[in-house]
DNA sequence: ATTTTTAATTGACCTAAATCAATTTCTATT
DNA sequence: AATAGAAATTGATTTAGGTCAATTAAAAAT
C-alpha cells in the first residue's frame, strides 16, 4: 500500500488557496508561510488527529475526503461531519482537539504548524474574524444535523442529506447533481442516526418513488430542488 | 397578566456580572455601559427574537429560562438549547439573528445595544477571544445534542439531557442533584427528538428502576454519577 | 375554595426501524 | 481474467417508540 508521502509547498500557487486564511495573506506573508507548510498524501483510513491532543497543527483539505467524529461515553463513533477539498480543521478548539479525524477516500492535506499559524492570527484582525465565522459556521452545520436528528422518518435523514452534499458541491463549483457519496453507507447512517441497512432501505425506497436515481452505487441523480435548507 | 417591565440598571452591582463579558470591562466601561442597558422582566412564553430579524440587541440571562429554537423546513419547531442565568444570546451570528429565543418561565433579560456593544469588542481583544470561546463552547454544546440524538434509546437520551442540566446546575453554583425541570415534557421530547409521551414513559422506567427519585414533578434525585458527559 | 384549563401520565395498538441472517454486488489482489 | 474479501442490499422477524385516546394530576382563573 502506498504510504504518506511529504512534498513542500510553494503557497503562492496553491490550488485551495481561496477558501480560507491563506487568501487573506499579503504575498510576501504567503511567501514566508511555504517555509513552515507541508502537504502530505493519506491513504484511506488514516487517522490525522485524535480528541484529547495537545493542538499541533491546523490542516487543510487539498483533496480527498475527511470524516470528523467523536467517541461517546459508551466507546461508540459520532460523526459530526464530512470535509471537503478548501475545508479546513484543527483548530478553534482551545488548547486540545475536540474530535478525531479520518481520511475516507486517500487524501491529500496542507499541514501548517499551530505557531506560524497563530502568529499571522495576532496580526491580523481580518484572519481571527474569519475564523471567528469558520467557528459560526460550523455550529451552524451541527445545528443543521440536529434538525436532521430529530426527525422521526428515516427517507427525510437521508434526503436532508443528500440536499447538504448538493450544497457542498456547490459551494465547492460543482454541480448540485449528480452527487458522489465518497463515504460508505456506514459512515452515512451514522451521521444520520441510524443503521446501514435502513440507509439502504431508504435508498430503495426513493429510488423506487424515483426521486433519486442512482447512475452506480455512489453516484446519485435529484430529483427534487435543494432550495430548502 | 404582569406585562414586560423595564428597568434602568447600574451594572456596577449586576448580580450576573461574573459570567461574560461585562466581567472583562473595566469599572469604568461598565458605567458608561449602564447608560445603555437596560433589564426587562418577561412574562412565561414571550418571544424575545426570530430568526432572520436584524441583530439589534445582545441579551444576558439575569434570571428565570429561554428556550433557542429553529423552524426546520417542515415547519416545525427544533429547540437547540435551553439557557440559564448568566447565559448570553443573541451576537455572533453574522447580520441576522440564526434562531428563535422565547421565555418559558417569567424571565429577567439584560438588553444591551449591539452598537454599544460593538464598540467594545473592538477595543478589547479579550472580550473578542472571550466571545470566540463562548461560540466554541456553543459548538459544543451543539455536539452533545448530536451525540444524544445518535442515541437509538429513549432512556439514554433522557438520562443524557439529566446529566447536562445536572453539568449546568454545577457551573451556576447550585448542586448537581436535585435537578429541577424548569421546561415542559414537550420542550424535553423535542430536544431529544423524542414524543412527550415517550419521555414520560422514560422517566417511569427510571422511575422504577431507581435510577432517578421524582421529588415533584418537576425535581428529580438522580442515583447516578454525572461525570462522564 | 371551586371550577376550568392545561400538562402529564397511562393504556392499546400499530408501524417503522433495529436486529439477525443470507445474498448479491462491488472492489481489490493475485 | 479469476478469485477472495469487503461492502451493500434484501429478507424475516422483533421491538421500541410513535400514534391516538382516555385518564389523572397540576396549575390557573374565577
Amino acid at each position: 500500500m502506498k504510504t504518506d508521502c511529504k512534498y513542500n509547498i510553494d503557497c503562492t500557487h496553491c490550488e485551495i488557496r481561496s477558501k480560507l486564511f491563506c487568501s487573506k495573506l499579503k504575498e510576501k506573508e504567503l511567501e514566508q508561510l511555504s517555509k513552515s507548510v507541508s502537504q502530505l498524501e493519506y491513504p484511506k483510513d488514516t487517522e490525522i488527529l485524535s480528541q484529547g491532543e495537545d493542538i499541533t497543527h491546523i490542516y487543510n483539505v487539498v483533496n480527498g475526503m475527511v470524516k470528523v467524529y467523536q467517541i461517546n461515553a459508551k466507546g461508540d463513533e459520532q460523526i459530526i461531519g464530512f470535509l471537503y477539498p478548501g475545508d479546513f480543521f484543527g483548530s478553534h478548539e482551545g488548547g486540545k482537539y475536540d474530535f478525531y479525524t479520518k481520511t475516507i477516500v486517500p487524501t491529500r492535506l496542507c499541514k501548517i504548524p499551530i505557531i506560524d499559524f497563530r502568529k499571522y492570527l495576532n496580526d491580523n484582525i481580518p484572519i481571527y474574524e474569519d475564523f471567528y465565522d469558520a467557528v459560526v459556521n460550523e455550529l451552524k452545520l451541527a445545528r443543521t444535523q440536529i434538525n436532521i436528528l430529530a426527525k422521526k422518518n428515516a427517507d427525510d435523514r437521508v434526503l436532508d442529506f443528500f440536499k447538504i452534499l448538493s450544497n457542498k458541491q456547490i459551494s465547492y463549483g460543482q454541480p448540485s447533481s449528480p452527487i458522489t457519496l465518497a463515504m460508505s453507507r456506514s459512515d452515512i447512517a451514522n451521521y444520520l442516526g441510524l443503521t446501514t441497512e435502513s440507509v439502504s432501505r431508504s435508498l430503495t425506497r426513493l429510488k423506487t418513488n424515483q426521486i433519486i436515481k442512482a447512475r452506480s452505487t455512489n453516484l446519485f441523480e435529484l430529483n427534487f430542488s435543494n432550495a430548502d435548507i
